[in-house]
DNA sequence: GTGATTATTTATCTTATGATAAATTCTTTG
DNA sequence: CAAAGAATTTATCATAAGATAAATAATCAC
């Protein structure tokens, strides 16, 4: 639990009681890589926390594998769509490495933001974080070239093409495989 | 005030005593079709409710005005990229019709959730729901056609295509004006 | 209401990216 | 470590959307 609790530190330092109160509606869980953690058509119950490996949210359009999002270590992971409005979700989450995550049940950490008011401070701030992360990436989709996105997501983040297969990338960033082949060709 | 308050209403009610101390951090404001309610390269230190009217938030790109999103009446727009971090934003918010706002001083609102925890819950939820939208917004610009997004706005938010000219539409859709009229077109 | 401005459409040509297929290269597993 | 399978690249062709320019339509300001 001690990552999850130093990146806490990080985004909202919460009290020691709530810290032991989450604690206890947190378990450890492992997935080896391929696996999905969560299925499509499953209705979105618990937040997850990357402790070790990378996983990816995905969806498929036309029987096409279309990854919507990877989140590495340090990172929470849920599919908002589906835990924000209570419906089952279309789309999964599958661990592209062996994966090690902290699964904090939702229903009951969101019952405990009326008792823990620090909980509930640092859950908004994470996804106040989230939401401007995705504001961004629209910007990034609504104008950007393939060619721009690419460069853009190397610079930024490029553990994510060192770490994930290339077709993972390349649907991410809304492009076809060969394409981004082509892209990368290109000196 | 009170369609701010009806709005609330449906989100998460709060007691009277916050409705009341709410009240006092908001005034109206109006702004006349086409004037910027907030400029490129102001930090954002307000959240809106439009309560009549249609606003818009758009930035450049090389010069040319890009569209990010559209708010109409009894709908929240804050500036998010800037109002979380704290940094000057790149973005404008204008009014697109003759529009009534009421503004929230969003240092007050914040300073406020630590007395009142029931404005933070209503807050997280705007946001969540907010936050659900632009995933659902990256889906679309992911691997939907240009055609696809036009018709899944015209079934989805037929106001928009009634109430904002076409060359705001096109920017927002991720296409440009001269493509959308052809697609508008096509039968 | 008329001229000026702005928005929208239409036309033509160009280009980035998609689709498909095949050739490589890399990875896994017995 | 060899064979099988998966991932990536390369090649070719097709097409949706961009760029530019010009025509038309709508809106605004005096």
């Amino acid at each position: 639990m001690q990552e999850l609790f130093s990146q806490i530190e990080l985004i909202y330092p919460i009290n020691p009681e709530s810290k032991q109160t989450l604690s206890s509606i947190c378990k450890e869980v492992n997935f080896s890589k391929g696996k999905n953690i969560q299925e499509i058509g499953h209705t979105c119950k618990t937040i997850y926390f990357v402790k070790k490996g990378v996983v990816r949210i995905y969806y498929f359009k036309e029987a096409i594998d279309i990854t919507e999002s990877f989140e590495f270590e340090n990172s929470f992971v849920a599919r908002a769509e589906s835990l924000f409005t209570g419906k089952p979700s279309r789309k999964a989450i599958q661990a592209i490495e062996d994966t090690t995550l902290i699964a904090i049940d939702s229903t009951k950490f969101f019952q405990l933001f009326d008792t823990h008011p620090d909980l509930e401070r640092l859950f908004r701030k994470i996804i106040e974080a989230s939401y401007v992360n995705t504001v961004n990436r629209i910007e990034s989709l609504q104008f950007n070239t393939a060619e721009e996105r690419y460069k853009t997501l190397l610079k930024a983040a490029p553990d994510v093409l060192k770490r994930i297969p290339l077709k993972y990338v390349a649907s991410y960033l809304g492009i076809t495989q060969v394409s981004l082949s082509r892209i990368r060709g290109i000196k």
